[in-house]
RNA sequence: GCGCGGUUAGCUCAGUUGGUAGAGCGCGUCAUUGACGUUGACGAUGUCGGGGGUUCGAAUCCCUCACCGCGCACCA
């Protein structure tokens, strides 16, 4: 039986043309939808379930590659689950990513309008921010189709919409009402720029050099102390020394008063074991308003709390040289008022690392401020008495969740052990507005407004982590009791970036066990950061990004995919360049050349054939080959699975069988022919399907064009689509 | 200061229970008008960061040192 080559597979793959169409294909077949696949029967009813729910892309742009990584991976998994016959689930979502949006629409109407948000007014802030919000969603979802996810987008969700509004409100409420969400007058961590205070993890330090002065408050005061911010000393309330510390033993409890640059200060001498003796002089000026430590300390101590520095880190007190100053000018006068004054002893350059908001690149200043927090060291009657953070040690610590590679795990443990109170409440507009209501001394938490009048919504809103806290159970239809939740929680893996395991993952963790008291995924498969060729780090600043739309367009998805998937271990950083790209769209060329010579030279065959010892052998080869890319599937080793099917195609299947058997099918040997032409139309068959997860386009476009046959036989019969054709072998 | 990674060919990186070193790109020689615009064959290049140990045998396990990256803490 001669059969007619489709004409589209005389000429080169074409990926553009064909990868917007199948995508296509797949959205209208509904087959990302389990309930679609159970419904047309190529799921069964009571199959085993996968689910993942994506991590969010923030709304605050397009995708870059880290995204593409993360798309693929996830994909890979989908796929090939959807391929075992799994009711496989992968839901789709953005997130809002409150700090992250609000201040880079902030930044554009500034530098277009000239006009801040105060400007705007609460109202008009949040629609700019609306719009912008949805066409950065609708970029990103089309981003997500051109990779060629395969997620269901009938449950597609966003962090801020009403159905996790209500499970945001709901946990707000059952932690309020359990004694784990209060509200406390401590010292925070204030980012000026940002005007919003900030978690620990939202903090980078960085290394800069400073001045480090040692001098006295007044020339009849004993001790000298040394600082490099010499302008909060005039909330100063206390000197501290080590309790051992010989050289000052005689002063502690002396009380003194002095007037420091013209503000008057009265300081108690106090032994603190926080003390270091080997530092400076080995004696701290203790400012509780400004420093962190010197916070507890004063709690410690009983000391008052002096605020000297306001929300704008401008000086508060002082006078007039002082008074309104920036802190970087007040220090200056400080500086200059104790050299005229010769009470400066000292001045030395040290390092220091400055603490700066993540997202506005503000200098942190520690200020004493009225915030919400999570208790994380409170005993939580219905969890046995554990606190959240011994919740969320637990299910990692005993393996119930693995985290893939295993060494982050340390990591993990490490970060909780130095954990503190969870500061959620942001002095931002765009987010999840705090559900609590006040009226005069009242106080009212809920999911709605309480009735009646006067009632006055809390002003902040909640730090976005709090939203992507809940996510794997909030996309399934928390706090309702889905099917969905019932079938498809706990999920089964959650993919993401090790940069944001804390930020996230244990988040995750704790809400989950918390709310559900169960955990939120059996498996983290943590990827790494994606570099240029030169190992930077791809940003805008450094122009040195690829946008996954330029490669899907000049070399296909599949060619990305490809590129970030071979030779990236999990947990490492990896490198991409145009040229590893350039070459995996020469290996979708490849795959559809191949299919053009075995259609065309090899295209009569039964497929009851025997096959001669030798084709046995081959096949053999082939089939030990697709169970070890099974294996390393199952075992997370994408970059391996990876690399074999490419080099079993490329170097065995094309450079070595197909030569062979040239001489084979042009020759006399009408048995030998037989044999050759099954084998080749076997193997083709089943490795378009095992590379399907990885190069999903350009597989499914070639299975369409492979020629019917009996559905009995192994690899499956192609009437179907590639997408939910049987994986054909087992690890 | 504590912890976690890394160090393998010119470049980028694999190497899953220890068994005489691998891939891609690049480089060299030859072939090929071809199933392939994007081909094939052959080849060169490594004391697997240094040192020590365990072992019949170590890139792999242990100790130690060096350098690079990262996290946390300190940051008066």
């Amino acid at each position: 039986m001669e059969k007619d080559i489709p004409a589209k597979l005389l000429a080169p793959y074409n990926p553009t043309e064909t990868e917007s169409r199948i995508y296509k294909m797949w959205e209208e077949s509904g087959f990302f939808n389990p309930d679609v696949c159970v419904e047309k029967g190529v799921t069964a009813p009571d199959a085993p379930t996968y689910s993942i729910v994506m991590p969010p892309p923030n709304v605050t742009g397009v995708l870059h590659m880290g995204h593409a990584l993360m798309l693929t991976v996830q994909d890979i998994f989908i796929r090939y689950k959807r391929m075992n016959g799994f009711r496989t689930l992968w839901i789709p979502g953005t997130d809002h990513a409150a700090i992250a949006t609000q201040s880079k629409v902030e930044k554009d109407i500034q530098k277009k309008e000239g006009k801040t948000r105060h400007d705007l007014g609460r109202e008009e802030m949040l629609r700019r921010i609306e719009i912008f919000a949805q066409e950065s969603h609708d970029a990103i979802a089309s981003q997500i189709r051109v990779m060629g996810s395969s997620c269901d987008w009938t449950r597609e969700t966003f962090t801020l919409d009403e159905p996790r509004t209500l499970a945001v409100r709901t946990m707000f409420k059952k932690m309020y009402d359990d004694g784990l969400i209060y509200r406390g007058h401590r010292i925070v961590n204030w980012d000026p720029k940002g005007q919003t205070t900030i978690s620990d993890d939202e903090i980078v330090y960085e290394a800069r050099k400073s001045v480090l002065y040692t001098f006295k408050y007044s020339k009849d005061f004993p001790i000298a102390i040394s600082t490099t911010r010499p302008e909060t000393k005039v909330g100063d309330v206390a000197v501290a020394v080590h309790p051992e510390d010989e050289r000052y033993t005689q002063y502690i409890g002396k009380e003194y008063d002095v007037v420091f640059c013209g503000v008057p200060l009265h300081i108690k001498i106090i032994a603190d074991n926080a003390v270091e003796k080997d530092f400076g002089t080995g004696a701290l000026g203790v400012t509780p308003a400004h420093s962190i430590i010197d916070w507890e300390m004063s709690e410690r101590h009983n000391l008052p709390q002096p605020q000297v520095i306001n929300e704008y880190a401008k000086m508060t007190v002082g006078g007039e040289d002082l008074l309104g100053k920036k802190v970087n000018e007040a220090r200056e006068v400080i500086v200059q008022w104790l050299r005229n004054e010769g009470l400066l002893e000292n001045e030395k350059e040290t390092d220091q690392n400055v603490a700066t908001a993540e997202r506005t690149g503000g200098i942190i200043e520690p200020l004493p401020k009225l915030q919400w927090f999570i208790n994380v060291n409170k005993p939580i009657p219905e969890r046995n008495n554990k606190t959240l953070k011994e919740l969320m040690r637990a299910p990692v610590a005993d393996g119930q969740i693995k985290i893939i590679p295993d060494y982050f795990g340390k990591t993990y443990f490490h970060w909780i052990d130095n954990l503190k109170d969870w500061c959620i409440s942001r002095q931002i507009w765009y987010g999840h507005r705090i559900p609590v209501w006040y009226r005069g001394d009242e106080i009212y938490t809920g999911i709605n407004a309480p009735e009646g009048a006067d009632w006055t919504q809390d002003a902040d809103t909640l730090d976005t982590w709090f939203s992507s806290a809940l996510w794997t159970f909030s996309t399934l239809g928390w706090p309702n009791n889905t099917k969905d939740l019932e079938l498809y929680h706990p999920t089964d893996m959650l993919e993401t970036g090790y940069e944001i395991l804390f930020f996230w993952v244990a988040r995750m963790i704790l809400m989950t066990e918390y709310a559900l008291g169960t955990i939120p995924f059996k498996n983290i498969y943590l990827h790494g950061t994606v570099r240029d060729s030169k190992g930077q780090k791809m940003s805008k600043s450094l122009g040195n990004g690829i946008d996954p739309l330029d490669i899907a367009e000049k070399y296909g998805s599949d060619a990305g995919r490809m590129a970030l998937i071979v030779g990236t271990a999990p947990g490492t950083d990896s490198k991409v360049s145009e040229d590893k790209i350039k070459g995996y769209k020469n290996f979708a060329n490849k795959i559809w050349n191949i299919t053009r010579f075995i259609l065309t030279s090899a295209p009569t065959y039964t497929d009851t054939a025997p096959l001669t010892d030798l084709d046995q052998a081959h096949y053999s080869a082939w089939q030990d080959t697709a169970r070890d890319i099974t294996k390393n599937i199952e075992n997370y080793q994408l970059h391996l699975a990876s690399d074999s099917i490419y080099h079993y195609l490329w170097d065995t299947f094309a450079s070595t069988l197909i030569e062979d058997s040239k001489p084979i099918l042009s020759g006399t040997d009408t048995a030998a022919q037989q044999s050759r032409a099954r084998l080749l139309n076997q193997i083709l068959r089943e490795s378009i399907i095992v590379l399907h997860p990885f190069m999903p386009f350009v597989t499914e476009e070639l299975w369409a064009l492979l020629p019917a046959r009996p559905e009995s036989l192994s690899g499956g019969n192609n009437k179907q689509l590639l997408c939910v054709t049987r994986w054909p072998y087992q690890a």
